[in-house]
DNA sequence: TCAATATGTTAGATTATCTGACATCCGCAA
DNA sequence: TTGCGGATGTCAGATAATCTAACATATTGA
């Protein structure tokens, strides 16, 4: 977790790029984000930009349809992880603000890093 | 050596998402592209399109630049640079052929890939 | 200073993307 | 069968991005 995830994070990538990278058309992209299931930035010029991390979001729902999976299906599978790792990071914030109770604005947790 | 390369190889970023990974003017870009110093490919509009392997190449360029070489220096040092590689590339191949020769078209080398 | 290098800027043309709307196709339940 | 919801195609009109070619303007090195 550093430079490179701070690369695919970055959202630089046109609608056309995306395409090329995921074999869907603009129209099924553009849909899927209608569905939240990818949530672009937006440039200058009003363009979508994406990341790379959200070409390999959309690669991964592409394999997901082959395998049979609804859009419904993948829609809600998501959410849950979202929650999942929503629910997780508010542990570790919690459980640092508790640290941070006892033992002063010092230093950091003593679990390592403070986030993950 | 693999998916990856690959991956890097492919020419799908359009000159804007080039600009804003590199800091560079498309005018610079162009330059560059007429000095030798890249090649893109171009899609069926007409555009030039990047692939990161020509990114980490031009940020190579305003690196170098930016510790005093000039375009021309720059251009000399790849030349070199490309000239030792298809070298290498060459010696490989003859290698390669001797030893087919010797031993027919059964396999591979015997020094592991044929490409590196 | 002069010539070569490197970059900016502009105009006019073409391509890419945007939104919104309507059409189509398909699977499934009533 | 009929009809509905999900998923995608397609179109028009508007705006943004990129292209080429040319000229202008620094910047640099002998």
């Amino acid at each position: 977790m550093a430079d490179d995830d701070l690369l695919r994070r970055r959202a630089v990538l046109p609608i056309g790029t995306v395409m090329n990278l995921t074999t869907l058309t603009a129209r099924q992209i553009r849909y899927f984000e209608e569905q939240g299931l990818v949530k672009p930035l937006r440039n200058a010029g009003n363009h979508r930009m994406y990341s790379l991390n959200d070409v390999d979001s959309l690669i991964g729902i592409v394999n997901e349809r082959r395998s049979g999976m609804s859009l419904a299906d993948i829609k809600r599978v998501r959410q849950h992880q979202r929650q999942q790792t929503s629910d997780a990071a508010a542990r570790r914030a919690l459980r640092d603000e508790l640290f941070n109770q006892r033992f002063g604005q010092s230093g950091s947790s003593p679990y390592g890093q403070n986030f993950h």
